[in-house]
DNA sequence: TAAATTACGTTGTTTTTACAACAAAACGAG
DNA sequence: CTCGTTTTGTTGTAAAAACAACGTAATTTA
């Protein structure tokens, strides 16, 4: 088990001990699978058996439309689980399109093994289930934020709502995003030139300053 | 406790005994709170202290730009549970603005109560705890449905997106939606009277049918 | 029932966005 | 370094949305 180590490491498996984490990934009916980047890991309904957590890369959960409109709905560094809501809510298919956007592991999990614990509620279990239910209110509270962007009604609105979050996180007003032109116009549900213009008119204003993706918001 | 039994039938206590219940209440320090039609619960980014359970009537979760845009994140009926994700992901303000669209009865819980549960780790907190995960589980899926409809980048597509989804649900192509011009705009994230017009537009087109709230889509 | 209020559709104007097309800059592979 | 590809900014035009204003219908309340 070389990718025991990352698996401690993920928020599912937080306050777990190695011994119950063998225990558990024998009663998940675990398997690892590797993707390359680009690659499309599920379309948007495909029906999903597994919770996946990432191990390492970088995966994206998009949403397109009849004209080919991409919309980034969220991002899934290592350690993140995906699926989770689905299995618990009794989805069985996936509501986005799941893509690789580098090299990634992930670890599947039986999704029945996982919301239906074996009998004996074991405190391994227990924890699990305590993590979960954090992972998924986490998910919850950052699809909230990206509603307080795009339910803005103009392009300026949802880039300085966008802005003005990542400042406040990042705690400086000289920061780097971690999209570019077209991933954030796809993040915000904007056109990408829309975008560009956008931002050079709102530096000529003198509301922000700009180079690929840092940006200073004044 | 007249109450009991809309505490027995919400859904985060499914499963829970009576007697359990009343265990339950005590440990969370529950208490009722009546409130009218209209008046606000809670202001965006308002310090929550309480999970709350919707005894009777029905609550809503918007949020408001500078220009007094109002934006419909969700909506909570007899049953539903507030404040959980920020319980869980330790999020100490609330995200949205709540309002009562009906007079209405709250139960609120004492959230450390609720998400540290007694040492002792009893069924009923354990039971508690699974219906919790699909109640975060539940509301996630319903924000990234409204994803679908809000990311289109015209009004019709979103209007289409909407009625298509209501559609599918109802399982038939007549059916009533639960919000006003107003307020369908409100979810939508567009202008009421671009919506009208758009509306209009589409009868003419021979897509939908429509009179006040109910509608007929093709 | 009358009066007031709210909801809805309509229209014209202004602002904003989408779309297409292109040029410059940045990046990457050989 | 060079060539090809990707990313970004820019511009003009057409389409769409926001906004304001108003008339009418529907609903509420006194």
């Amino acid at each position: 088990m070389e990718f025991l180590e990352k698996v401690k490491k993920s928020q599912i498996f937080e306050n777990i001990s190695e011994k119950d984490i063998r225990a558990l990934n024998f009663c998940f009916k675990t398997r690892v699978l590797k993707i390359n980047k680009g690659e499309t890991i599920l379309n948007e309904g495909d029906p999903l058996e597994s919770i996946i957590l990432v191990l390492s890369g970088h995966l994206r959960s998009v949403m397109n439309d009849y004209f080919g409109n991409t919309s980034i709905i969220a991002d899934h560094y290592t350690g993140f689980a995906i699926g989770v809501e689905e299995a618990f809510s009794g989805l069985t298919n996936f509501q986005a399109s799941l893509i690789a956007i580098e090299d990634s592991e992930l670890l599947l999990m039986n999704k029945y093994r996982v919301i239906k614990p074996c009998e004996n509620m074991c405190p391994r279990h227990i924890t699990l289930q305590n993590n979960l239910v954090k992972l998924i209110s986490q998910k919850n509270i950052n699809l909230l934020e990206k509603f307080h962007h795009i339910t803005k009604h103009t392009t300026r609105d949802k880039v300085l709502s966008y802005l003005q979050s990542i400042k406040k996180k990042v705690g400086s007003s000289y920061f780097d995003i971690p999209f570019n032109r077209q991933e954030l116009a796809d993040y915000l549900s904007v056109e990408r030139s829309a975008l560009s213009n956008e931002l050079s008119k709102m530096q000529n204003d003198g509301l922000i300053e700009f180079n690929k993706n840092h940006f200073h918001l004044k």
